[in-house]
DNA sequence: TCATTAAGAGTAATAGTTATTAATTTTAAA
DNA sequence: TTTAAAATTAATAACTATTACTCTTAATGA
């Protein structure tokens, strides 16, 4: 019975997790904390990630693209891709009963039995539709955020 | 001008795809290819399998489990994933302002612009449905259907 | 028919991820 | 506190899905 035992590079990876808006891949995730530990393995990475998907502490994102992200924000929520600049964030100003009235709305007039949904949104994010305004207000104008 | 050959193997991939309804991989419709085609190649059925796509006769349905799967049927709809036989599903009966109706509940309250949405159904596909009741009931019921 | 050139076959290469293993760390019993 | 069992790590090998490359075949247009 694989009692789990603490070890401080797993709580190195959860605590970057959180830390972190964007849900960053299992390779942002090698690269920085690397800083704090500089032999830790792409291995021990992935086995810490998957493994904190297991007990229910992180969710993995699997993109439009095909690339994979971690989420430490484990509440019920959705994702969105910012076609941009990539970022993926949470979308968490969700109405619990619209969320049922999607699967309701398949499941009538299908024959199986719908169980649940993934859904992922895409678009621009705040930060880029900040910056695309930037660029297109003149000199003067800069200064007034 | 890249001038776009026919070819028979990319029309016995294509009638391939749109015979099956339930969305086969790129390995799937490979060795399926293969019996009219023996000599065909995995790179070949790669690279007409994105060819299709790109011509839009075909879409690549990325799967939560990372797989991906290729549907020959291009008019807009959702997908459904049997989590017993991994059959991916098209789910037809879907209300076009139900569908915009989802956008919009996130849009509001989100300060980025939501473009689109990416939606996929999981549950139990008819046919395993069927094989569960089959196996339910008794033998002398077994010619009923 | 013949020349041109996209497409195919076969195979090598790559990316992302998982598996293996010897060495190290953590934990708990003595 | 010491120590030994068990889990974790680092390093690396292996694996899977996909793409790229090279040379050959065959579709197209003159």
């Amino acid at each position: 019975m694989a009692a789990i035992k603490h070890s401080r590079q797993r709580d190195a990876i959860f605590t970057f997790l959180i830390s972190r808006k964007d849900h960053p891949t299992a390779e942002v995730v090698y690269e920085n904390v690397r800083k704090e530990f500089p032999k830790i393995s792409l291995g021990t990475v992935y086995r810490n990630l998957t493994l904190l998907v297991d007990m229910g502490h992180a969710i993995k994102v699997p993109c439009d693209d095909g690339s994979v992200h971690f989420d430490g924000n484990v509440s019920p929520h959705y994702h969105f891709e910012c076609t941009r600049c990539g970022a993926i964030i949470d979308l968490m100003n969700i109405d619990a009963r619209k969320l049922m009235a999607i699967d309701e709305m398949v499941q009538d007039g299908f024959d199986g039995k719908i169980q649940g949904h993934q859904l992922f949104f895409s678009g621009i994010c705040p930060a880029c539709i900040k910056k695309e305004n930037k660029s297109k207000i003149s000199v003067d104008n800069i200064d007034k955020k």
